[in-house]
DNA sequence: TGTTAGCACTCCCTTGAAATGAGTGCTAAC
DNA sequence: GTTAGCACTCATTTCAAGGGAGTGCTAACA
């Protein structure tokens, strides 16, 4: 069978109905809804048509039609298709300026959630940080001394370390010398343990601060440890009756607060790269277990300097793509404005 | 009317079948759970004087009777009079050394969630730093350097700065030292205006440096900055029904991921200085309208150097609180060596 | 004077039957 | 190919009846 356009107009319309009021929606509904000008009757032919080529679904015999994650599908890849819509100005999207990015992507969440009325997740935008740039150790009274690595893409790490026996100016200047003629532009493969024992070698009795700074520097290399997620509006999920009983709702708060399973959903985003940055997750197509009964839509967004993030809106299968997909594609745009603004 | 023996016994007696069960409790019940040998009959007098002195109340005639929060009050003073209880060795709690204090409170937040069956809450511990303790100016590259401030209690705050023109070596350490000289050990307070238009003198062309820095100090110091709160287990509500409808659970939930309500929990905790540093809020008595149907229990824990902040714990009025002041307790004690193992 | 048995009464909650109504599938006519 | 009409289905609402848990009160008992 074919879908021909009035089935297509009569799908759409179905879908666009339910993603209003989140009831099944009847034959007489349609008929009267759209300007195709048809009877209940036929309607209800075409719906039969339809059901039978799985774009749509009967909760119970005699209840109307709700979309399957087929239907959606075709929707969401229809909508897709058009051509690239204007971005609004989201004025109320102002941002203040803010001097972290912590802020300014805790900020992004809350607003895209108050936005949207669905929940939001957003990923710190990630480099490749596999080389040191620069270590400096530095006396921060008798007893301590801090160790402070940069690597690149900016990333910083701080030690504070203790040392028993003092350590004179002398020595540590050594120390510095010697940890960034050896270290320095390294990725964390090139650094072995031959070299490291070498440089424990040199660094005599203080050799376990040099233990110390190597451990610094494999932990603010290794990539996983600051994917930091912020997340905001996951009670919105009660806005909508289908998400909101408790042993759903018990499970997607937990996937929020947890953030670990977020992840999951991180890395299939940036890993696929071919499309305009935008992906939508329906039903079963999620990475993420308990979100089955959601859809989620994600976009990657790329700050000026190669580094890249995702933006997640997680909301019921009724979703209005449009909106969302559209700020989504606002928000790519902006946030490397925000971001170099600072 | 007093409160004699037999009351008190009657009352705790209600109260904790009502904290397993969760339903309204009959006369009959207490009659045979106690070990007073009353009648059912005998019971329902008692009762009825319990309710008049505002005890215990009766969601509807013919129901069984619950604690009001008078009588949870009364429950709970009288378990904190009792003597130090033995201090039960959490093996369950074996914390994985950690070298970040964020991810040791996050874990800790999880597995008192997990033990509890209660949500959560533990904000890093606060100190009182408020004066400069070291800056340090770093080359990173031709045109970034980093500037390293350390204040009081080892707070550390990086700040990249570029700069236009470059910056020789020796203009470098000419800053280091103007900005060490001028400003170590001393507070926000004694950094007035006039010193730092001193200092933007001294540094001639350089002074957009200084003001960089000096904002970074303020920064650093103003305590509320970092005032990290660390949640788990919210979804544990969902456990008890009184407190799973939605209109409730949508509240609280949204109170645990804004976090900025718990920090007035943090406040009026560390406020609160002569007792055991364990403080029970039943209903109305907390400071967070959302948290209304609940208790709350929270302990202030301190770290070996003064440092101090605030473990939370957030149920149903009928929370075990026996169980959970115990956990407390134990934390309390525990977490300090926890840190100091490192 | 305190305790207890007995009983009528209250009120929530469950159960099941009946009514409602939205929506369908099918057939026959246009 | 389209439509009107009708019988049918089934979730949901409504209502009354019955059960049951628990109370308050009274009268008897020790």
């Amino acid at each position: 069978m074919q879908l021909d356009e009035r089935k297509t107009k009569i799908l759409q319309a179905i879908i666009r109905n339910y993603l209003e009021t989140g009831e099944p929606v009847g034959s007489r509904t349609i008929s009267k809804y759209t300007d195709l000008n048809l009877s209940s009757a036929t309607i209800r032919n075409e719906m039969a048509d339809l059901e039978e080529m799985g774009y749509i679904l009967q909760p119970h015999t005699s209840a109307g039609r709700i979309p399957s994650d087929k239907g959606y599908r075709f929707y969401v890849d229809a909508l897709m298709e058009e051509k690239e819509r204007e971005v609004v100005e989201m004025k109320e999207m102002l941002v203040e300026r803010q001097d972290k990015m912590e802020t300014l992507l805790k900020q992004v969440a809350k607003l895209l959630a108050q936005n949207t009325q669905y929940a939001t997740m957003i990923s710190a935008p990630q480099t490749q940080r596999n080389k040191v740039k620069f270590i400096q150790l530095s006396r921060v009274d008798d007893n301590q001394i801090l160790a402070v690595i940069v690597v690149e893409g900016n990333v910083i790490k701080n030690n504070i370390l203790s040392v028993e026996g003092g350590l004179t100016d002398e020595t540590l200047l050594k120390l510095n010398i010697l940890l960034n003629t050896n270290l320095n532009g390294l990725s964390l493969e090139e650094i072995n343990l031959g070299m490291i024992a070498g440089l424990k070698q040199q660094a005599g009795i203080h050799s376990d601060i040099v233990s110390e700074v190597i451990d610094a520097v494999a932990e603010a290399i290794r990539a996983d440890e600051d994917l930091e997620i912020y997340t905001s509006g996951a009670n919105n999920i009660f806005r909508y009756p289908e998400l909101a009983d408790q042993a759903k709702a018990s499970e997607l708060i937990n996937t929020f607060e947890e953030k670990q399973q977020l992840h999951e959903l991180v890395v299939d985003t940036l890993a696929d790269e071919k499309n305009t940055g935008i992906q939508v997750y329906i039903g079963d197509e999620t990475p993420i277990q308990s979100m089955k009964d959601c859809s989620v839509v994600t976009a990657t967004y790329e700050l000026g300097d190669g580094m890249r993030g995702t933006i997640g809106i997680i909301g019921p299968k009724r979703m209005d793509y449009d909106k969302v997909v559209g700020t989504l594609r606002t928000l790519q745009n902006r946030l490397d404005e925000l971001y170099k603004d600072k």
